[in-house]
DNA sequence: CCGCTTTTATGACTCAAATCATATGATGCC
DNA sequence: GGCATCATATGATTTGAGTCATAAAAGCGG
């Protein structure tokens, strides 16, 4: 997270969107590096038959869209608002300009990206090679542990649906249903009014 | 990649492996930043049942493992020499010190992990949601366009047995085999002498 | 050149997640 | 409060990659 005052004095922009809205799309070229000022966002992939795959949500104070701007290569998925959302947007130009000029906000995203690739590395290992009920429990920790917000009665509980469970896992919203029905049975979470707790 | 120099006067050390030598464990703490010299490196993850994923394969000027020095976690796969390999060691403090007094070296870190991080987008996506010659495909594109070497008689040739293409992508051998054929018939590719030509 | 290991190849069979259909329980809003 | 929409739930069926077995071709070392 970068402050928002050096990202003013930098020339960015607060721009607002609306739930819904696309900022960029997977195939296009990188013109501009964003942080979350409040609402959410995902990035995602539609493949051939419409199923979305999620690569990550991003909420307030979080930059997202940076890898394309430093490798020069073209965004490898899309950005959508999940709420009505306000991003601070900096050209790359500006956004390489603070980089240079504050190597402490360098080194800060060079550590954000570190922990997006071990992320990533976690991800790409458990869904080529795990079953479903593994899949899902790695990444609720992953979340508990990383986003993890207040610990409630039940533990953390997870703030997502089905559905994007799924999507983030790649597995089908009936095989999460089961599944998570099937871990609670083994006590590995828990439900409670159909949210899950771990 | 860094320089050679750079690296000894910051005192890395040329450390020698012998082919199935691992370099470090997933789960270890990372103490170390590594340059291949010579060879090849792997990392990989080996699930509940002994299958392999293979993470990346680094050759001559590649760096690797640095995502977990930089973001203070654990290391998510092991390392391990495919060939006999010498590689550039250098301790965390010794590497942190050569980014913060080398602002072009670190770009250069932080444009590597960026273009990491895209491949394993690419990826992830790829394995969660699409079909075997798909996913077969988009890797092999992917290895043409940026490790891509000599363009043969038959476009570029693939250095990897079926078996490594298999642990790349999260399929099994017999899988690859056939849907490597079947993509040959189809035209998207050519064997020749066994070898993948795209 | 010969034997041994690695890699590629192929057929038969299995099984677990995807798919399809349909229902019911929440939630939001005019 | 009633209606539309969204999320969860569950059963029946299909399917395609995994699994298993077995073989043949290529590469390699002595």
């Amino acid at each position: 997270m970068i402050d928002e005052n050096l990202l003013l004095n930098h020339g960015a922009k607060r721009v607002a969107y609306s739930k819904g809205d696309q900022l960029f799309r997977e195939g296009e070229s990188a013109v501009n590096f964003f942080q979350v000022a409040s609402g959410e966002i995902k990035m995602n992939n539609y493949n051939e038959d419409g199923k979305e795959f999620i690569q990550g949500i991003f909420s307030i104070g979080q930059s997202f869209g940076e890898p394309p701007l430093l490798a020069r290569v073209k965004y490898p998925a899309n950005a959508e608002a999940i709420s009505d959302a306000e991003v601070f947007q900096l050209s790359k130009e500006q956004f390489l300009d603070l980089l240079s000029s504050n190597p402490k906000v360098h080194l800060k995203i060079t550590e954000t990206l570190a922990k997006r690739l071990y992320y990533k590395a976690i991800m790409v290992s458990e869904i080529s090679s795990q079953e479903p009920e593994h899949r899902i429990l790695r990444i609720i920790d992953y979340l508990k542990q990383h986003v993890g917000k207040v610990e409630e009665k039940y533990g953390y509980r997870l703030d997502l649906t089905r559905q994007q469970l799924a999507d983030l896992t790649g597995l089908r919203v009936e095989t999460v249903i089961r599944a998570t029905k099937s871990l609670e049975k083994k006590g590995e979470l828990q439900i409670k009014k159909r949210k899950v707790y771990r």
